[in-house]
This record gives structure tokens, C-alpha cells and sequence, in this order.
DNA sequence: GATGAATGAGGGTTCATTCAT
DNA sequence: GATGAATGAACCCTCATTCAT
């Protein structure tokens, strides 16, 4: 078990990750991030050992989780295959724009992160995050809902792929749609939607026999 | 017109371009590309003028520029509409996979960058192309094959974005599929026409009315 | 208030104030201030922000101000306005002469420098210095003693530019006049008491309707 | 003899003194003097060898050397020692003012120029020139016109020194005079007029009897 | 004779981290 | 436990000069 994190480590973790999604990480220095806190620089490795090890906290914090939501949906007898999928999406749409600020970090660090214990993180989620979604598809597969030959992890890409690229260009798509008037909150609320929407027609068209 | 770049620059650029792909432009330093490159470290400031506009030589020798394509796409008679997004799909995919090593840079610096000279070319970038995509969809839109109110920056959004992450899941995705004994060459032929049957039976249940 | 300086900052100062009157601002190194000062040559910029910042410490720690003894010598009704002026002589040569290494820099700099606040800080000292011998010298004038139509900074031109030129040349100075087994201090002694009476020679000369 | 510059030297000359003047020696480059010019920067060492020996060229190019003047008012019999002494002080004047620019340069390479050739060059010339007017004062104190007792050195300091001191506060002398509007050239025949009758008094003051 | 390309050395500064307190 | 001072390493860049042409 975790200890806990004291006001200031959490504090210092919430800078770093803004900081780190504007800048990166090889952009931000602790100074950076220790000022923005108003906390001594030493603290940084005091408190984490080390910048590096400061990002594997905060990595391990956010990473995003889905077992327990596939748990409960392929227990749920409420639901159809196709709508427990639609609900999976829901999930990682709300996921990754809850976590919008973490997760710009984690499409740069996907890339250019070097750091093995984070690589590794990743990998395991990428991992498990399949099956768990695999085993949502198969049931659908096994009730001649959806079809055979379902390239899973291209699915994902498509979900996790939009829902990315959307956040990323969340400026050029308010701009094109001239929603710059708009609240911050009633705009997110319109994007999630839209997102939501337009995925779960992909999916829908992608999964089912429909047409 | 350019002066045309020497083969020390051309080096210089390939070098470069790749160890930013790996580890991203802060965490690239000159003397790592000079060396990489088996060539003196102050050329890349006598070359470029500086780190920053070696970057930005970068990004305006690798930016895709879909103009051309698109003016073909509107003149030629002998493609329907949906053909004609077939073969954007197409563009978009070839263009993205044909440039791996600099669209990973693009997806960090789009998230991080801070030259300004890099930011304007990036929006000017998808304006134009958005207009480019704009201009396809509505002739589709007039002849009553395509629906109305298609979110066009939407579609670029599942477009790029899936693109974009399968290439970054590239080694997940060759696990996941058992391909690691394949050739490269032979992967990523089979990933390219994965993408973009993908894709396009996305396009064409988004796009059409037929279901 | 000014934070007090730590010994090591002072020592910086003074290695640097050395070096500078010896090489130029631009002909010293941090590397060569650090080296020389036994301090690590982070310290400079830890301390002082910059080299140009360091230079501008020294400048401030330096810089003449007369305001005080002028404001004494109005006060003074022992003294006649010549003697008056006699004493501000010998200020500015002490002045000069303690400062020896610092009043090298400063014709220096005066020249070349290009740091505004530096520039800035200088222009400030000639106008209040000036005013202030203004003052003594009007008194003068009212009194019937000295002449009208006196150049004041023609008069500061020949005093300052008398100790400066002896200050440079030093060592011709004591070549010519064969001191050079006397002792440092004694020399320096001699000097400033040959500048002394020969400033006081010309400014009896200027002021007075003596001949 | 010297072989005769080409007219690119002299350009590279004229441009290299007067941005020595304003930039100090090391705080110009051979790259700055060379783009002020209009000329390649190989081109300096290629005629100079370095830029060291580029500054020595000015050096002997600019000296300012008395001999010739000197001889000719020892032989001139119209003019009385005191007459002979005025027109070397306006020799300096003249000399220091004609050479605005490189009398700048002189001031500070005096202090911190370590190259021994130029060190040795003004060593040189200080010695032949109070040689000089120590023959001058030694006629005027045979015919009983001059005090004896004069300390050469001291006067020269004052003459230089005064003028040096003038030009280097040129724009301070003028603004202190509100001589702002006047024209470059009539601003400098008045500081000249202004130097002269200032200089030649003080010299009549020190060298006569008179009061 | 003249030059553009190229270089090793060194410039000032910032970095993440450590250590004495 | 917490911190300000201090550090060696590395940062990007510019320097005067050389060399092949």
C-alpha cells in the first residue's frame, strides 16, 4: 500500500503534470515546476527521489483502468453486446477527457519517454486493456451479434485514436465551428457528445451485421 | 526558391529528425545529432542558425501538403465521390506512414511545441486542408450520395487520429497479431492495408446513407 | 535595503573587479572570474544572475558620490569658496585613488559598454556631480571671489581627466621621474600629493582673478 | 616600407576602428567588422594574419607622433617659448579630435590591451614624445620665461587627459551647454576653440611667473 | 589572389541533484 | 522533516582561424 501523499506532494504533482502536458518533460525544469508550487526546488527529489521518478507518480496515479467497468459490464444482463460497448466507449471518452491534462503527457511519452519503468507501465495496461475489451467482443461474437474477424486492437486505435486527436485540436475544431463564444464547460460537454455520438456510429457500423 | 540543402545538411536534417522521434526535441541535444551524424557540432548552428530553425527546416520539408492531390481528386471525372474519399484515405495514410519517424515528432510538438513559427505552420496546415476536405465532401453533399451535416474536422479527427496511434502501438499491434517474424516491409504493408479498409468502411458508413 | 553580501560574493566582486580592470568586461571570462576567485563558476549566475548583472553590482558598490561632502562643504563656514574647492579636489583624487582598479573599468566602460543600466547609472552620476560642484561654485561667484562665465564641466574634464591619465600611466609616470625602488605606498603618496597641488595650481588659476 | 593597402584593407581598417571604438576590441568580432564591411570574413586573417595584427595596422596607422612639429617649432624663431608651447597644445587637440575614433580605442586598449606589440608601441611613443616637449620647456626655462621645477609628465597628463576626458563626454558637454541644435561640425569647432583657450591657460598659468 | 565551408575551443547559462544545517 | 546554498555536467551557440578550391 501507497503511503499517503502529503498537501505539498500533491500539489507538486498537480504542477508538474500541467506543466509537463504544456512543455514536456525535457521542457520543464524542476525550478519550473517547484516555483509554479511556490515550493523549494530540493523538494523535488526530496519528496520523489528524482524528476524521473516524480513522472512515474504521477503516471501511476492517472493511468486509467477499465477492469472494474468490464467487470461490471459483462456481468450486467441489462445490457446488449452492442450497448455494453457503447458504454466502454463512454468510458474512455469521459477518461480521457477527465484526465485531458495527463493525458497529453502520455501521448507525448508514449513516444519519446525512455524511462523503462513507465514503458513498462504502459505496456501492461496496453495488455490488459485489450483483453478485458476482448472479452466484451467475444460474448457479442458468441451471440452472432457482432462479427467475426474483429481486428481489436485497430478498434481501439480508432477510439482512443479520435477521442487523442480531438483533444489535441480542441482550438482548431471551437474555431471551425465557431464556439469560441461558448463556456469552457458547454463546449466540452458539446465535444464529448459529438464524440460519443460519432464513435459509437463507427462502432456500431464496424461491429455489427447491420447494413 | 530554397537554396537546395548540401549532403551535410541532409544528413544533419535525417539525423535529427530521427533522434527527435526518440527522444523528442528537448531531450535531443546538438551534440547528439552531431555526432550521430559524424559531423561537427557548430555546423548545425552554421548550417540552420540554431537548434530551433534546424527544427522548423524539419517540419517545412516534411509537411504534407494534400493541395495538389485534392485538385486531381475534384477534376477527375471517372471516381465517384466516395471513391474520390477513398483515395484521400489513402493520401492521408501513405503520407502519415511514408513520414513514421517525423509524425512522431509532429504528435509531440503539436502537444508541446512552443515556436511560434511552428505553431503558424501547423494551423495554417489544417485550415487549408480541412478547406481541401471541405471542398470534396460538399460535391459528394450536392449529388445526394453523401448525407448532410457531416462534422468534417471530426472525420480528419478518426482519420489522423487513428492513423496516428496505430503508428505509435505499431510494436503493440504486431505482438498482439503474432507478426513478429514477418518482415518489416511485409508488416507494414499488411498494417497499411489493414488502415485503410479500416478506415474507409468508416468513411462509408459515416459518409453514406446506405445502411 | 540591499541583502548583505556573503564573503563569496564578495570575493567574486573583487576577483572580477581585477580581472576586469585588466582584461575588459569582454576580455574575462566567468570561467577565468571563477578560477581566479577558487568558486564554482555556476556561482555567477547563481549569485548575480549574469555576468552583465555581476558587472552592475560592481558598478553600484563603486560608484562615487559626493553628495555628502559637498553638502559639508556648503555648510562649512570655516572654509573660504577656494578652499572649498580645494578640498572637493582632493576628494575626487582620493576617490580616484582608492578606486584604482574599479576607476579603470569605469573609463573603460564608459567607452564601450553598451548595458543601459549601466550607461544609465553613469549619466545619472556626471548630472548630480555636476550639480553639486555647481553649487559650491556659484557660491564663489556670489561672493566675488571667482570669475564668472566659469566652464564647470570643462573644469571636471581637467580634474578627472588629469588623475585618469596619471592613474594609466603609472608606471611611465614612475619611469620618468626614476621612483622605482620606492615603495608602492610611498609612490602612491608622492602622487597624490603631486596631483593635489597641481589640480589646485590650475583650478586657483581658472577660478580666481588672481593674475 | 610599408607595401600599400588595397582598397578592401582599408575598408576593413576604417570599418574595424570604429567598431573597436563603440564595441571594444573583444566585444567586436572579426565576423561583425567583416559583415560591416561587406567583405568575407577569411579575408581579415587572409590580410592581416589575425585580428590581433589587424589591430596593430591601426595602431601604427593612427600614432600620433609629434617629432616633425616639434622640430619645426624648435627652429622657429618668430614665436616665443610660451607661443611654441600653445601651438603644441593645439597640436594634441587637433591630433586627439582628427582621431576621434581611434583616440576611443586608444583609451581602453592603454588599460586592458595585453597584445605586446602595442603595449610597446605606445611605450614607445610616450617616451619619444615627452622627450620632445621636455626640449621645448628647456628653452623656454634657459631664457628664464619658464619655471623651473616642471613636471612634464603631469602637464602632458592634463593635456591629454583633459581632452580625453572632453571627448569622451562629448554628449554630456553638450547637453550640459544646450548645445543640442547646433550642427556636428560647429559643436566640434567650439569644443575645440573651448579646449584650446582652456589648455593654453592652464599651461601659461604653470609654466610662467606671471602672477 | 581570393573565398565559402568547415572546425575545435571556448563563450555564458541552466540543469537536476546533493549536502550541511 | 525540510531547506537554502552550492555544484559538476551539460546545455546551445559563437569565436577566430584554417583549408581546399
Amino acid at each position: 500500500m501507497k503511503p499517503s501523499l502529503s498537501s505539498k506532494q500533491v500539489l507538486l504533482m498537480d504542477t508538474a503534470e500541467l506543466l509537463f502536458s504544456q512543455k514536456g518533460f525535457d521542457g520543464t525544469s524542476v525550478r519550473d515546476i517547484a516555483e509554479a508550487a511556490g515550493i523549494n526546488t530540493a523538494m523535488i527529489s526530496y519528496y520523489f527521489g528524482s524528476k524521473e521518478k516524480l513522472m512515474e507518480e504521477i503516471f501511476e496515479r492517472k493511468s486509467l483502468n477499465i477492469k472494474e467497468k468490464v467487470d461490471d459490464l459483462l456481468k450486467d444482463n441489462s445490457l446488449d453486446p452492442l450497448e455494453k460497448m457503447y458504454s466502454l466507449v463512454d468510458v474512455y471518452i469521459d477518461g480521457i477527457l477527465q484526465r485531458k491534462t495527463f493525458h497529453r503527457i502520455l501521448l507525448c511519452e508514449q513516444i519519446i519517454n525512455q524511462n523503462p519503468s513507465i514503458i513498462q507501465m504502459l505496456d501492461k495496461m496496453k495488455t490488459k486493456n485489450s483483453e478485458y475489451i476482448n472479452d466484451l467482443i467475444r460474448v457479442g461474437q458468441k451471440k452472432g451479434i457482432f462479427k467475426k474477424n474483429i481486428d481489436i486492437p485497430m478498434m481501439t486505435n480508432t477510439l482512443i485514436g479520435t477521442v487523442s486527436h480531438t483533444l489535441v485540436n480542441l482550438d482548431f475544431y471551437r474555431t471551425y465551428h465557431h464556439m469560441e463564444t461558448m463556456s469552457d464547460e458547454e463546449f466540452e460537454r458539446q465535444v464529448r457528445k459529438k464524440l460519443s455520438v460519432h464513435i459509437k456510429n463507427i462502432y456500431k457500423a464496424i461491429l455489427t451485421h447491420e447494413s
